[in-house]
DNA sequence: TACAAATATTTTTATTGCTAATAATTCTCA
DNA sequence: TGAGAATTATTAGCAATAAAAATATTTGTA
């Protein structure tokens, strides 16, 4: 056993996040894999269909990434042929993107993939949601930027 | 809204997931650094400081990585001097991890950003065990290596 | 002894993610 | 108006994670 019990909990969370991100990850690997994506670009795409013709910074806000990551993962979907990207008019500075057709379409062929890992999961849906909100909270109270970098 | 509503649940945990290992991530990296480590890294400590003396093999069974993701890792950690690698006497296809001494005193210093991180995340005691048992029940249920590929 | 299995490493490739610097546009306010 | 600040996205450079495939090396087995 460790020397510093009273930080078992906390191990285990760590843990336990990090293993139950990697066991869904690879969930859907396979899957998404035959769709022609990565499980981040997957992430990309659902905020797509969750709202179509948002901007870089939008994107990045909703994932909590830098732009300077998220732009080629753009690319890559742009090559792939599910994203558009142009400037907006308004305000030139402002790159907005859009889901092409084939983008779109691939919301039916993932909606399969997710189906077989739901079930996969084991959760019932109290469960489920019980677990989706500890985790929002957790999310919430975090602090976004590393705000007490002069505290350590 | 998406049209496929009666999936929504199930991006959700996808979205919570991720952004929660980011946050949680993120929220020890600065004091990991400033320890020479990065967050996977820390994981491999973890094991260690749980269990010294393990094979290559256990510690990527154990967090549920190949052992070709495993090995310049911990390259690294032994060129960090927090780890030493030997071959095993009895069989000699096995390579035998150990603590360095560094690699020991450093769980002492990783305590301090553990409860730093702990008390960012705003969580109660009831609330931390919750959650992690919701997280170790998922990864329990979800097969280990995606058995399921020929039904896709 | 020959072949199979187990263990770890190497090589290769791709992606993610960060920082810092840069470019372009828009805003502010003196 | 016009100079400088702020915003937005991109680029460049770097390191780490991660997987697949091929390769030793050793051990077990028939």
């Amino acid at each position: 056993m460790t020397k510093y019990d009273n930080l078992t909990l906390n191990h285990q969370l760590c843990f336990a996040l990090y293993a139950a991100t990697h066991a869904v990850t690879r969930a859907y690997r396979d899957g998404l894999e035959q769709a022609g994506l990565t499980y981040t670009q997957y992430l990309v795409m659902m905020v797509l269909w969750e709202k179509d013709n948002i901007s870089v910074g939008s994107i990045a806000q909703r994932l909590d990434l830098d732009s300077a990551t998220l732009t080629p993962m753009l690319k890559r979907l742009e090559i792939a042929g599910f994203i558009a990207r142009k400037r907006n008019k308004d305000d030139e500075r402002v790159v907005e993107i859009s889901l092409s057709k084939a983008g779109d379409a691939l919301q039916e062929t993932i909606a399969k993939v997710q189906n077989g890992v739901a079930c996969q999961t084991g959760l019932s849906q109290e469960e489920f949601f019980e677990l989706r909100a500890s985790l929002q909270r957790l999310v919430e109270t975090m602090p976004r930027n590393s705000a007490l970098k002069s505290a350590a």
